[in-house]
RNA sequence: GCGGGUGUAGCUCAGUUGGUUAGAGCGCUGGUUUGUGGUACCGGAGGCCGGGGGUUCAAGUCCCCUCACUCGCCCCA
């Protein structure tokens, strides 16, 4: 016991349902993402630091005290991705051209945090991004696609829940933060630490606070959508018309500003409703100025991630997540019946998921396949040996049949 | 970083106010007349009771430390 070496902590093995069920998940995902016409895309799980300092932020929790980073034998700082729309963002710098990029990824991050039910230090995203269009119809279809796939995945509505908010252009965000600095300044006394903190560098996270002093501070305080610029109120006014009009329900929440940096105008998240957990399961926004902070180009994105380990813990465990192919066990009663085995040859040659098993006990033979599973077993013992047949047994109706081994055709026999 | 809970067989757990060789179910394995599987019955293997220290005639049981897992807070998907 003392000796096994367990998994580092806040990591596990993906095995059996938990695996049939992130399968599951990346079928949905990349099967209604093509169908939007996205491409899939995979990055290195490993990215110089200072992509993420820049883009998620310095000063953001990910950053400062999540990420795992190491100096790679000289001097670069290397990190294992927190997340990956920073480089998907990279990326697009780099490969954009014009009109639409429309990228999906999946994988694993790793944030060093405390584990607990529904966090852990390496988890896994789906993410889809579209770069490069300023519509506001693309922050629709975005929230859209996510709608679909939680649907698709078979969540009920009364599972989760859809919170939007815009934080307008960036240039409302150097508005409104300038008079969310004023107002707070004067209760700079009752503010919690890190809301102090925050005030002189990015007042906005100080909205989702949930310190109770904090709470009771910003209920007075000025909302962003009384700043919003003309033109920001009428983006945001035309996704939720979009929204309502596809029949996706929407709570409008003016203090949800997403923990990331990056993000402009439309951010969103989904919820569950189940209480005592990690509650977010996909979340994203607009993040116009991002691929600016990481490039000398200009060019705005948006799109979302969503956590495969907190949808897997909402899908119910009694569903069968994957197709299963008919099984075959090819049972023989001594290893020499396999020499020059034309039946092994015929079961290599077709599509069929198959287990050889070698046992003196006939018996045994039938246990192991039924405990395992097999549909079918083929049996050659020495009796089918001496006689050059072979025993073909349906295991779930119980009926079989001798062949003899020169004239069975399995493929015509099992389907 | 801060709090709560739990560590006994491969797995899920019992172990009474400390008291001899530490238990159950499931699983594994052998058998119930020699070639036919989900049931039934009989047998078997398998535990430094997480680790270290202490109290005691005596510790799985009480105390301290430590490690691991787990659930919350913060934060996030």
């Amino acid at each position: 016991m003392s000796n096994n070496i367990l998994p580092v902590k806040g990591t596990h093995d993906i095995f059996g349902l938990e695996m049939d069920k992130y399968n599951f998940i990346m079928d949905k995902f990349y099967k209604i993402s093509a169908k939007f016409n996205f491409q899939s895309i995979q990055t290195p799980i490993i990215e110089h630091q200072e992509l993420f300092s820049r883009s998620v932020g310095e000063d953001t929790d990910i950053v400062s005290k999540e990420m795992y980073s190491f100096v790679d034998k000289g001097d670069t700082t290397i990190c294992l991705r927190p997340e990956a729309t920073s480089s998907l963002a990279r990326f697009a710098a780099s490969n954009y051209q014009s009109g639409q990029m429309k990228l999906s990824t999946h994988g694993p991050m790793f944030r060093r945090e405390r584990p607990q039910k529904g966090r852990y230090r390496q988890f896994h995203q789906i993410n889809i991004e579209n770069i490069g269009e300023k519509s506001s119809y693309i922050d629709f279809e975005i929230i859209l696609i996510a709608s679909t796939i939680l649907k698709e995945l078979g969540l009920v509505a009364d599972q989760y829940k859809l919170l939007i908010n815009s934080l307008g252009s960036p240039e409302d965000q150097i508005n409104y933060s300038k008079i969310l600095s004023e107002y707070l300044n004067q209760y700079r006394r009752n503010l919690s630490e890190t809301s102090l903190a925050r005030l002189e560098k990015n007042p906005l996270r100080i909205l989702d606070s949930k310190d109770k002093s904090d709470k009771d501070i910003l209920f007075n305080a000025p909302k962003i959508n009384e700043y919003l610029s003309k033109e920001s109120q009428n983006f945001f006014n035309d996704i939720k018309l979009m929204l309502t009009d596809n029949n996706i329900l929407f709570k409008e929440d003016e203090k949800l500003v997403r923990g990331l940096d990056y993000y402009t105008h439309t951010a969103f998240e989904f919820q569950t409703n189940e209480e005592k957990r990690q509650n977010a399961i996909l979340a994203g926004g607009r993040y116009d100025k991002l691929i600016n902070i990481i490039s000398s180009r200009d060019i705005p994105g948006i799109g979302w991630a969503a956590g495969v380990e907190r949808i897997s813990n909402l899908l119910s465990d009694n569903k069968n997540y994957t197709k299963i192919p008919k099984k075959i066990l090819y049972a023989v009663q001594d290893e020499s019946y396999l020499i020059n085995s034309s039946i092994l040859k015929q079961i290599y040659g077709a599509d069929i998921s198959h287990e050889i098993k070698v046992n003196k006990n006939i018996k045994k033979l039938f246990t192991y396949a039924d405990k395992n599973k097999f549909n079918f077993i083929l049996l050659i013992g020495e009796e089918e040996f001496k006689s050059k047949s072979i025993l073909l047994k349906n295991l779930d109706d119980k009926s079989q049949k001798l062949y003899r081994q020169n004239e069975l055709l399995i493929v015509n026999e099992i389907r």
